[in-house]
RNA sequence: GGGCGAUUAGCUCAGUUGGUUAGAGCGCCGCUCUGAUAAGGCGGAGGUCCGUGGUUCGAAUCCACGAUCGCCCA
């Protein structure tokens, strides 16, 4: 045996320790390192990375958008690609905030205030220096290439700044004003939550709420009410209006109780009136012995028919509709709850009660006052604050906004220059730019963004644009000013511009995705003068990163980003602040394309839950399918419809693998043995190749090309598609077609050569969604290129001959009618037949002996099939042609009812059918087995003679003699002796092809033993 | 209430400008092939293409209405 010159592959692959140990390897060589240098000063391609909340270890959920962010990247490298590879975290808002309370136990914002800013605020920032590292711990074991050191942090003061320049932009343009109005607003957070922060996934969620019928005294009509419906009782103490639908009509019970008829249709009215002729009748409020607001009946064409009883309760302190029916009628605005769901003082009995405690105190009340018509339970989807699950409620407040009114059609133009994967996602944001209402950037929490808000008692506001505007007109506590972040912050007071007087700044935080959204300025160094080496390592984020501040041409190069990617929510989120922010600042969109992808939910379908125990730590994934098998799964999922992931998808995964796997396996095997030795320099395939082998290079290069198409679209599921299909053509055409030019004696060079070309090549193709196991397998192969696959670039192949491909589909579709045709008469294939007649595939014509071969019969002849004639209408052809009268050629065509004439033409009820306008197929004869299909008919010789019997039964002792080398596991190498039972002797007609194929050196015959072998 | 999308085999999904017997993968059953294969091939069972109406020679496909589900908005 020649030298081992490749490394023997075990029986499948062990992902997690193949991946370990290729992880180490790349730490080693520095091959992502070497990676960068390849490409430095190559065309530019800007990704910029969403930041990740650094509040969480690496779910399987993030890891399929980080697979795709890193599948593109490296697809964009091996084209030759200059790439940034900055990675990203998020640091500040109410997602770290509530992390941290948790783990402090603490439960209010007042406790917090007693923990203390300072210590919170470290706290804060040492969970973010945790998570960012278990994050990347987790990023790195998927695979994920990204710039480890260089990360942004938004809580640097330098990311900070850069939304205070574009909030003082925003004002300079008097956009930025402080807004009162009823908002959703989270009672444990004690803060306001935006209209985008609802489009989280999970915010809205099945909830059972009260459903009370409340009866409301009407004052001029005696022993009449009002019923309302509602589910949120701790609103009845701020009634002040009834809303009637003034185009319905509503009908007084007999016991005094006015509905609107539509709610009950088969009830008894004493008098029906319009709703226009209730507005302005005036009523008793539930609680007038604690509030005595006034109380009449309004118009509100939006009142609903379909629940309730047609009269809607108003609480313009309650709700955001309410709050808008109050200014047009000039309603009282009473707000109930504190920032905290707690009743004020001044409600007497219900004072500092929650709003959830209050409900059964407010339906005693109302039963004992004898208001209360019906109480139960009501189940609907209800917003839960997206970080701590609280129910939300509304509340009047006042917050920080910025108009969208003109940036609204700015924002939509920007958007039509974006290109959108999966297209759709593209109009969503165009739906929610047309209906999106002004940006409530103000939270009332701590660790966050300090809004650079100071109004003055002079009315003037005066907001800062930067630490330098800061330092200059600050009054005192630069000295302790750590960051740019609450407490020290709060203790700089400014001069106001106008009156000179000193300012303090708002107490209000910023909402998150302002520091989201600022990066494609922040860390490009947008209108930044000069390089500042580690110039965004400022504030919270010093230690943390050594990136650079880049100047303005750095920004010029890298802005807008050609690509970016996140989830489907992110469209109201990340994609929309940078959209904003971009558009206020340089009036155009900073991402050219965008790939969305929707929902991941367990492998049934179910959402993932921790406490459902469906929920997979990536940790546990990668142990047990690996990142490669995660990858594949990620990849081959089309982004426009929800994920299955889980172990049972894995599985099915790893055993398509063993097909490219085996593929390489059996080349390695044999290549070993007939001391095959692969160059690099040789991968252009010079010299003799017999014609599959050409096809098998044709065969890659469609391959290459499909999946060039694929990552070019970003549709990462079109190139698995393509590699599926072209594994299978590789391991079950070609492989199982030229096995024995493997093994001939010395072996065929050109075999050896081809199947080389086309792993190695298919490698390279594939190396950005399955890097581990590719670069394994380049290591194993490429003996003298270059040493990682991730440094070979993309292979640059001709246009493939799709003639001679079509040739070889023909061949295939040939060799499968004749296993149907064997199938239908029971004949197997180790049974050689005489022959076979094939009619259509003249492109196969050339292929006849591969045919034979495949079909294991003795003579193919091409031309017409003997049998029966069946004809069918070409529909396309014919359709437009007879219209009505096709019905009937149809039919006379099916009953047998035609005429054949010469060239292929036919006749048939009355039409004269040219050729194309008929395909024929034949059924089959006495003698013959026949399949067909696609206009290919297939007749196969089923009639047999003893020498074929013979034949088949020495086909049927080389298998079972081989089957019993492969369970006594010998090497398929060793040569035997085979001893037979005499009755098997006359098969010895046939001694030569039986040595040959079982290896035997010699050939016994012992009486009556069973067959058996013997190594020599 | 408005908008968008979906509905095809037990499950997950393809299905081109309307065209012939509606397919694939997985799962199940049977057969088969194997000098790499834990793989492959062939066959079978399994379909009211959500429903109703319309356009058409012809509809899973186009149109209308309806049902169910999902998402978004209000």
């Amino acid at each position: 045996m020649a030298e081992q010159v490749f490394q023997p592959l075990p029986t499948v692959p062990d992902h997690p320790a193949l991946e370990e140990a290729v992880l180490e390897t790349w730490e080693r060589e520095g091959t992502f390192q070497a990676l960068r240098e390849q490409n430095r000063g190559g065309p530019k391609y800007s990704f910029v990375d969403g930041p990740v909340t650094a509040n969480k270890t690496l779910g399987v959920h993030t890891a399929w958008g980080r697979t795709l962010k890193d599948v593109f990247q490296r697809y964009k490298a091996l084209r030759g690609f200059d790439q940034r590879y900055q990675n990203g975290f998020d640091c500040q808002g109410l997602w770290i905030e509530v992390g941290v309370e948790r783990e402090l136990g603490l439960n209010s914002k007042h406790e917090i205030e007693e923990y203390g800013l300072e210590k919170f605020a470290a706290r804060c920032r040492e969970a973010v220096v945790h998570y960012s590292e278990q994050l990347w711990e987790g990023s790195k074991r998927l695979g994920q290439w990204m710039d480890r050191g260089r990360d942004y942090f938004t809580f640097s003061d330098t990311n900070i700044e850069y939304v205070w320049r574009m909030l003082k932009t925003v004002h300079e343009r008097d956009w930025l004003y402080l807004g009162h109005r009823s908002t959703e607003w989270c009672p444990r957070c004690g803060t306001s939550i935006s209209q985008h922060e609802l489009a989280m996934s999970g915010v809205y969620q099945d909830k059972a709420d009260p459903s009370l019928y409340v009866r409301f005294r009407l004052d001029d009509r005696p022993g009449e009410s009002l019923v309302v419906w509602t589910t949120t009782p701790w609103t009845l103490p701020a009634n002040v209006a009834a809303a009637v639908n003034p185009e319905a009509e509503y009908g007084l019970r007999a016991n005094g109780e006015w509905v609107a008829v539509a709610r009950y249709p088969d009830e008894q009215f004493t008098q029906r009136l319009r709703g226009a002729d209730m507005v302005g009748w005036t009523y008793a409020g539930p609680f007038d012995e604690i509030v005595h607001p006034a109380h009449r009946v309004i118009p509100w064409e939006d009142v609903s028919m379909d629940e309730g009883t047609g009269i809607v309760h108003i609480a313009p302190g309650c709700g955001g509709e309410d709050f808008e029916l109050s200014r047009v009628h000039d309603l009282e605005v009473i707000t109930p709850v504190d920032e905290s769901g707690r009743f004020y003082e001044e409600f007497g009995w219900l004072k500092g009660l929650s709003t959830v405690e209050a409900a059964d105190q407010i339906v005693g009340a109302l039963g004992g006052k004898g208001l209360l018509v019906e109480a139960g339970l009501y189940q609907h989807r209800y917003p839960h604050c997206w970080r701590c699950d609280t129910p939300l409620i509304f509340r009047i407040a006042d917050d920080w906004f910025i108009s969208v009114r003109d940036l609204r059609q700015q924002m939509l133009d920007a958007n039509e220059t974006v290109e959108w994967t999966p297209e759709y996602m593209g109009k969503r944001m165009d739906d929610w730019l047309r209906n999106m209402g002004d940006w409530n950037i103000s939270r009332r929490r701590y660790y966050g963004l300090p809004l650079p808000f100071y109004p003055c008692g002079c009315g003037h506001l005066n907001v800062i644009g930067s630490r330098a505007e800061l330092e200059e007109r600050a009054v005192e506590g630069l000295d302790q000013l750590e960051e740019l972040r609450r407490p020290w912050i709060d203790r700089v007071p400014i001069r106001c511009e106008k009156c000179g007087d000193s300012v303090t700044r708002i107490v209000e935080v910023g909402d998150v995705w302002l520091d989201a959204g600022i990066v494609p300025f922040s860390t490009l160094g947008w209108q930044s003068p000069e390089l500042v080496p580690q110039g965004y390592a400022t504030g919270a984020a010093r230690g943390l990163t050594t990136a650079d501040l880049p100047d303005h041409a750095y920004w010029e190069e890298w802005f807008p980003a050609s690509w970016v990617s996140e989830m489907r929510e992110q469209i109201r989120l990340w994609f929309y602040s940078q959209l904003f922010m971009s558009v206020v600042l340089v009036q155009r969109a900073p991402f050219e394309r965008v790939l969305g992808y929707e929902k991941m939910l367990d492998e049934e379908g179910r959402e993932m839950h921790g406490s459902w125990g469906n929920m997979i730590e990536a940790e546990d994934a990668f142990a047990r399918m690996g990142a490669d098998v995660m990858r594949w799964q990620y990849c081959a999922q089309p982004p426009d419809r929800n994920l299955l992931f889980g172990f049972g998808p894995a599985d099915a995964i790893k055993r398509e693998f063993l097909t490219l796997w085996n593929s390489v396996k059996f080349f390695v095997e044999y290549a070993n043995i007939e001391g095959f030795r692969p160059s690099w320099e040789a991968l252009n395939l010079e010299g003799d190749l017999a014609p599959l082998d050409r096809w098998l290079v044709e065969r890659t290069h469609a391959f290459v090309a499909d999946a060039e198409a694929g990552y070019e679209t970003y549709l990462s599921v079109d190139v698995m598609r393509a590699y599926v299909a072209y594994v299978d053509d590789l391991s079950n055409w070609y492989i199982r077609r030229s096995r024995p030019r493997f093994w001939q004696s010395g072996g065929d060079p050109a075999a050896f050569q081809t199947l080389w070309y086309a792993i190695v090549q298919t490698l390279r193709v594939m190396a950005p969604i399955l890097p581990f196991i590719t670069d394994h397998l380049w290591r194993t192969l490429v003996l003298d290129g270059p040493e990682s696959v991730h440094l070979a670039g993309w292979p640059e192949v001709p246009e493939p001959d799709r003639a001679l491909l079509a040739e070889v589909e023909d061949v295939r579709r040939v060799v499968a009618l004749a296993h149907q045709a064997r199938a239908t008469a029971g004949l197997k294939l180790r049974q050689p037949l005489r022959g076979l007649v094939v009619e259509g595939a003249p492109s196969a014509r050339p292929h006849a002996d591969e045919i034979a071969d495949e079909a294991n019969v003795k003579n193919v002849a091409f031309g017409a099939v003997e049998a029966e004639l069946r004809v069918k209408p070409n529909l396309p052809v014919l359709g437009p042609r007879l219209g009505k009268d096709l019905r009937d050629v149809q039919q006379a065509l099916q009953a047998g009812d035609f005429e054949e004439l010469s060239g292929g033409r036919f006749r048939a009820a009355g039409h004269a059918l040219a050729a194309d306008e008929v395909l024929v197929e034949r059924l089959g004869s006495e003698g013959f087995a026949v399949a067909s299909a696609d206009g290919v008919t297939v007749a196969l010789d089923t009639t047999l003679d003893d020498d074929l019997i013979l034949e088949g039964r020495v086909r049927d002792l080389i298998r079972q003699v081989n089957a019993m080398r492969k369970d006594q596991g010998f090497a398929i190498t060793d040569r035997i002796v085979l001893t037979l039972p005499s009755d098997l002797e006359p098969l010895l007609r046939w001694e030569d092809r039986i040595k040959g194929e079982v290896l035997a050196v010699e050939i016994r015959v012992d009486a009556d033993a069973a067959p058996s072998i013997a190594k020599v």
